[in-house]
Parts: structure tokens; sequence; C-alpha cells
DNA sequence: AAGGCATTTTCCACATGACGGAAAAAGGAG
DNA sequence: CTCCTTTTTCCGTCATGTGGAAAATGCCTT
């Protein structure tokens, strides 16, 4: 039903991914429970087709191939996210987000724009750093605190706007904060006047992309927070479904 | 030596992504002219790991894992690119970066910037229309005609300077001399006062970055065009091979 | 330099697991 | 409802992947 030795390559590329996109054979192995000879096999044939590169010193990275791959992905899950975006629209009458964590930078992949006559402007493709945003808030807050606390230092956190949180301290209280009630807010800390609502998508068992809605300070501000959230969590939920492997929790 | 139902697998994967990211089970089967069962298996494997998604009239698309892996990808193609781009500041003087086509937009991989006080301000991360920028040009270039135009019709050419290129037939024109001479200028189409110089890099045989110097209008312009084009040339040549898969001329 | 250790790469006999043709099932069109 | 196309399942065969263990490589120590 299934296939062996694609399952393991697969387990071998999601190993790699998971050392920071690098490692030695002998670190696979650890990760993955393969034996070395299975490995080597396996990487040799995703090195021929070059998802996988041999560094100098024999270790082995994620190759240029999945770079491809990946964008075609992305703008794929932009096209599957809009239904959903439509019904954050429908919920809030604001415009909706897809956004995903990639490297250090939060990147717009979708938007179902506002209906209104004053809505935000289309930002599909924008890239901003993750402490000014709800949606990047959201993301860090799925990752384990030391990797958020990394990202943040490499990154710093500039003031975009006097709202915006520009201490690590202030940071992981807000972070632990949006962890406990499982939403982010933003208020006016990426860009004055502007209020936003995100919520996390989950793929099963990780926090994968963030969805949010955005608008004027007096018209977010105005509606039940919490009852909003819960409606957004729904829709994320049946998002991050359909998005991971089928028959999983 | 390699294994085949790998092999098989990324065929697959490939071919979904040549077809835009969709694509029915027999059009898979006349892209790769493997066996109807032997495509089933391979796409019920991947399906089960998240790496492909069947859409409700049982198309198959590539999944939302491809993602994750493509993004640390991503990462590790520009620690990759540093030391050429080290060797393009050497050879200019200037700042040099790394760029891809990412589904419309132009991203900026890795940089390096130039010794010189007055220099171009780091963009990692940023992203950009391709139609004002030396990095997009040559990206386009490296692509069929017809694929540009599409990409030029959904984006909009629009001006961000009194140099920018807006019109389609002028596009096209200045896309066939990019692909002529091997090089593509930026003139202040983008930022008025920065010109540019990109060349393609290739992984083989298709054009799968660019690397690109950029710096004050004056300086870029002091020097000789053709021969700055062809140390870059070299240059980028190099990383392509470094970044393809092996063995390949 | 030389030796020793850790890691990677190659090899090979074995039998498991993938193969693919063909039949069955599921959708769609008329 | 029937026919036709496309997808999915099935199963006997043997090619292909498997993994332990030996050989080779590179690195660090003495």
């Amino acid at each position: 039903m299934s296939v062996q030795s694609v399952e393991r390559a697969l387990d071998v590329l999601e190993a790699l991914a998971e050392h920071g996109g690098e490692a030695a054979l002998s670190e696979i192995a650890a990760r993955t429970g393969l034996p070395y000879g299975t490995i080597h096999r396996l990487l040799q044939t995703l090195l021929a087709r070059g998802y996988v590169r041999q560094e100098s010193d024999r270790r082995y990275a994620l190759g240029a191939g999945l770079v491809r791959l990946g964008g075609v992905a992305e703008g794929m899950v932009g096209t599957w996210a809009r239904p959903y975006l439509a019904k954050m629209v429908e919920l809030s009458g604001e415009t909706a987000n897809l956004a995903v964590l990639e490297g250090d930078f939060i990147v717009y992949v979708a938007q179902v724009p506002s209906p209104r006559r004053l809505r935000m402007f289309a930002e599909v493709g924008r890239r901003v750093l993750p402490h000014s945003t709800a949606v990047g808030k959201v993301l860090l807050a799925g990752r384990a605190a030391g990797e958020a606390v990394t990202l943040l230092e490499r990154t710093g956190m500039p003031r975009r706007t006097p709202n915006t949180i520009t201490e690590t301290r202030a940071m992981l209280a807000e972070l632990a904060l949006v962890r406990d009630r499982g939403y982010a807010l933003d208020l006016g800390e990426e860009e004055l006047g502007v209020h936003c609502l995100a919520v996390p998508v989950h793929d099963g068992d990780r926090v994968v992309a963030a969805m949010s809605v955005s608008g004027p300070a007096e018209r977010i501000d105005a509606v039940d927070r919490d009852e909003l959230a819960e409606g957004m969590r729904k829709i994320a939920h049946a998002f991050g479904t359909e998005l991971g492997p089928p028959g999983r929790r």
C-alpha cells in the first residue's frame, strides 16, 4: 500500500530539515533509526537529482531542487486557503490573510479583501518581521521558546510604531499569553490605526501557518475578541485538517 | 546504486510541479511514462505524508509539506551563495545579491555588502516585482516568452520611477536583449540613482536564480559592462555548477 | 610524519517489497 | 440508465532494495 523506500527517503529529508537543513550521515541515522547503508543509498539518489547536496566536509544538506517544489506548493496552499479566508471575511467583515514563517520573516501567502470601502491594501508577497504583527506572534508562539528567542535576537525587534513591543522579556510574556488564549492581537504595533487578530493553523502537531483579519482600529476594537477568535479558530482548524495528511486526528 | 522507487517518486513530484502544481493521474502518466498502478502507489505514499494532496475531483496537487522543506532549503542556498557573492563584490566593489523567482515575485535570498561607505542597504527577504529589476529581467528571460507574458499581465508593470519599463512590448524586446547578451541592466528603473547588472545562474538546463551587483549610478556606469558581466558570468556559472546535480555538464 | 579512531562508503547474498498488467470499481457524459 | 473514461485494487513474479559487515577515507592525536 505504501512504498517503503519513498517513505524512508522522506524520513531522511525531514531529518535534514529538522537538523537545520544540514547533517552528517550519522546524525541522520540517529534521528531516523535506519541502517547506515540504507541511508547512504537513499542520499545518493536524492543527491543525483539535486534534492540533497553534499558539502566538502561530507555532510549532507537540503538541495536547491526543493526550493522550486516549495515555491510551487506555496502557491497551491494560497489557493486552497482562499475559501477559508473568505469565511473569515464573512465572519468579521474585514480583510483576511494567510501567512507563514519563512526563515526569519513572515510572508503573506494569500489574502481575501474585505468588501468595505475602507480596507487593508493587498500585501500578498510582503515580508515583515514577526514581532510587530499578530500572525508573527502566533507563529512564534507555535515554536519552542528557545527558538523564538534565537530568531528575535538575530533579527532584533525594530520599533515600527510607539506600540511596538521591543523588549525580549515583554515579547516572551506576550507569546505565553498568545499560547494560553489561542490567538494574538496586533494593536497598531506594525502600523498605527491598524489592528489585527490572528489564529494558528495546525496541521496535526505543528503550527504551519497563521490566519488573521485586519482593519481600522475602531472597527476591530468594536467586536467581541473572544467570540471572533473562536469563530476564526474553527475555520483555521478546518483548513489545517485539509492541509495535513489525511486520517490524522 | 540508485533507488528506483525514490527516483520515480521525484519524477511524479516534478511532473506535478511542471503542470502548475496540480494534475490528474493520467496527466502524470503521460508526462512520466510510468504505468498507472505504479504512479498511484507512489502518490498514495506521498499523500500519506502530506507532500501531495488529493482534491475533491480526485486530481493530485503538491502538498504543504513541501513548503517547509523548500523554506529550509532556500536558507541553505543563501549560505552557499555567500562565497560567490563575495567574489562579485571583490570584482566590482559593489554590493552583490542572489535572488530567485518565487511565484510572481523576486525574492532576495542572500547579500554580501560592498565595503564602500556609500552602498546599498540590506534587502535580504525583500520581495519586488520582476519588471523593474535586473535580477527580475534575468529570471523572466530564462522562462518561455509565453510564461513571462502571463506573469507580467497578472502582476501589471507598475511605474516605480520615470525609467521603469511599463509596456509589455518594450519588456519583451528587453528580455530578448537580455537573453542575447547574457546579462540584464537596471538603470534606475526600480529606484532613481541605483543601477544594477545581473547575470543568470543555471543549474544545468534551467535558470534557477540570478546574481547581481548594484550601487550608485555613477559608479556602476563607470565600469566596462561587458567585461564586468563576463567576470560575473563565470562566478555565477561556478555557483550553478555547485548547486545542480553533480556530473552534469 | 605516523598511527589510531570515527565516520563514511562500498559490497554482496538474500528475500522482501516493489512492479505492472489486468480486472474491478467509480465517476461522468450522453 | 448505459456506455465510456479514468482511477483504484489485486496478485503472481522476480527485479530491487535491504542491511550487516568489510573496506576506505579523513581527521585528530601523539
